[in-house]
DNA sequence: GCCAACGTTGGC
DNA sequence: GCCAACGTTGGC
């Protein structure tokens, strides 16, 4: 089991669009690099993953699981994109902001820190757990 | 609005 | 296959 982080801008796929997508979730679409390409590739159903919005936001909001892994992107037609689908699992009662993380000196080699422009990147357990007490989150 | 970091493109 | 030029992302 694996952990993750998700970028979006609000206004291209929020936390509330993801709520709406219901427990069934939807497709992760429009990963168009690489390194982001090929963590989504490394996937499992039941990994879980923060939901971050970047732009006037920066914070976490909330977190998803994957309900499929891997299999083409269909908002791609050029056949070489795939995504996986997530559904949420639960919002934070308070959301974890960039700059509390980036305060929190346990945090400094997160990717998010290090490479704030990868848009799906991978998350350490040590950093999962330290982010979910913050965000008030209770695991299950 | 700026700019650092990173990707992509295209000429050679 | 290299790399300069250019474009994009995203934080500040």
């Amino acid at each position: 089991m694996a952990y993750w982080l998700l970028k979006t801008e609000r206004s291209a796929f929020s936390w509330e669009d993801q709520l709406k997508a219901g427990p069934k979730g939807g497709e992760w679409s429009g990963v168009r690099n690489p390194l982001a390409q090929k963590n989504m590739m490394a996937m499992k159903i039941g990994d879980l993953g923060f939901f971050y919005h970047s732009g006037d936001e920066k914070r976490i909001v909330g977190v998803v699981k994957v309900v499929s892994e891997a299999h083409p992107d269909s908002t791609d037609r050029t056949g070489r994109w795939n995504c996986v689908d997530v559904a949420a699992a639960g919002a934070f009662q308070k959301p974890v902001a960039l700059s509390e993380i980036k305060a929190e000196p346990r945090l400094a080699n997160m990717v998010l820190v290090r490479n704030s422009r990868l848009s799906v990147q991978p998350v350490t357990e040590e950093e999962w757990m330290l982010i979910c007490r913050m965000g008030g989150y209770n695991q299950r």
